[in-house]
DNA sequence: AACAGACTTGACCAACCAGTCAAGATTGTT
DNA sequence: AACAATCTTGACTGGTTGGTCAAGTCTGTT
């Protein structure tokens, strides 16, 4: 593992202390990752940030401070993709745009997405009130969205929240299991087998909930009837 | 955590020193799943299992090695299930069965599900040749299967591969994220949401690969024609 | 130049952990 | 009953880990 480079020197006071901590906290991201909280030693990671080992207990008081902080950072950054369900737009778009936003999550950020999984995996120990504010908050109101797509009949009458858990698990699998698919494929997914991948996880989810035949590849879809427009039977779960 | 009881004191040496191990197992199996590898400790197994610390290691040398056995239990009891997926039956049947019988699997062994989640997360450092062989080639015959159920226009042409993944990673994940789960549920799921949550799961994948509109409930659905019979258009993945 | 506060770091320590061991208890066999 | 093999277990150990600390270095300010 050779240290994560090193641009420091410039900058104010704080801008370099900010600059030095966000590189602790890349390489902590990392070895908690790769070993776990209880695996990861602070040796480890101070060996990946290029530090000492004394230097990073000046920045970070503790071991679980520092991973508190790791997973903090990353439910930020999912919060912010988050966003990207549009509450305005049609089903197709706010959909697609999701699932695509996620699975470049799943490549981009491969260490956060393991972090996370972990965290919860292991009960939650350290953001267990995230689960209980934030995420109830924002996983209520994109069910209510949801169940209104359906009330418009815009949608199938599917049960949202397990649909949510599905978009969930599904694109976060490409980060959390990335070296189970590298080791099946033999390789990295290339650029055309990451788009492949969203392509057909999009058309599948889409297809699933009812959204099949022509489909929106773009923007500005089936914008105008707002009621009653879905066609197909398919009674499931109990929807207002 | 209390012992996992203890039914010892009968049958023969052979089968006594089985039930032990199995305990242990058992045991192990637990509390890699709560704390991972690196953060369980030989002295939690012994407390949960109910044995001194020192008998673990008459039965298991070494913590890697009882580690190695939990996780190719797991990975028997999952080819098990694996088997499910009938190549003879009908897409329909094959999927809804494997789907319902993983997520069967995720409900009645959530630790093992977990135990394997973290493995792969960290890189497969101990089951990466289980990797490589059996479950490569399980994979590579079930992408053929499902080849031959597109080239015969009985499901839509997706790539296969995303399609295994995405099963994956949707049934696993109410096992690997069960406290995520639970935790906006504000309580573990009843009989009814796990069959509410299978249903939603075949639902949204059989209507996702084409096999919507009339679906087959139980068994003996669309059985005759072979050969062009999938009606929708998708031009998607190539496949031959 | 002199000073203060912020930062750096090698050396150190108490706690903990996987694994050992030897003495004893239990069980099957003759 | 006597013996051997299997099993049990409290006490111990060498190595590792998170965290500390004091002696330094660097940097901005007056």
């Amino acid at each position: 593992m050779p240290p994560s480079d090193g641009a420091e020197k410039t900058g104010t006071r704080a801008e370099m202390r900010e600059e030095i901590e966000r590189t602790i906290l890349d390489a902590a991201e990392r070895v908690f990752a790769e070993a776990g909280f209880g695996g990861a030693t602070m040796q480890a990671i101070a060996e990946v940030s290029g530090l000492p080992k004394a230097n990073l207990h000046y920045y970070f008081a503790s071991k679980e401070g520092l991973y508190r902080r790791v997973v903090e950072r990353i439910f930020t950054i999912w919060l912010g993709a988050a966003d990207s369900f549009e509450t305005s737009a049609s089903p197709e778009v706010a959909l697609r745009q999701y699932i695509t936003r996620k699975m470049a999550l799943s490549r981009s950020h491969r260490h956060g997405s393991k972090v996370w999984a972990s965290e919860v995996m292991h009960g939650a120990p350290i953001i267990q009130d995230y689960l209980e504010t934030t995420l109830r908050d924002w996983t209520d109101s994109r069910i209510a969205v949801i169940r209104r797509w359906i009330s418009a009949g815009q949608i199938a009458p599917i049960e949202p929240r397990w649909l949510l858990y599905m978009i969930w698990a599904t694109t976060q699998h490409y980060a959390d299991f990335a070296h189970q698919i590298e080791t099946l494929n033999q390789g990295p997914l290339d650029d055309a087998q990451w788009q492949q991948a969203t392509d057909t996880v999009c058309g599948i989810i889409l297809r699933g909930v009812g959204l099949g035949t022509a489909a929106a590849q773009t923007q500005g879809a089936s914008q105008g009837a707002s009621q009653g427009a879905f066609p197909g039977p398919l009674p499931q779960a109990g929807a207002a």
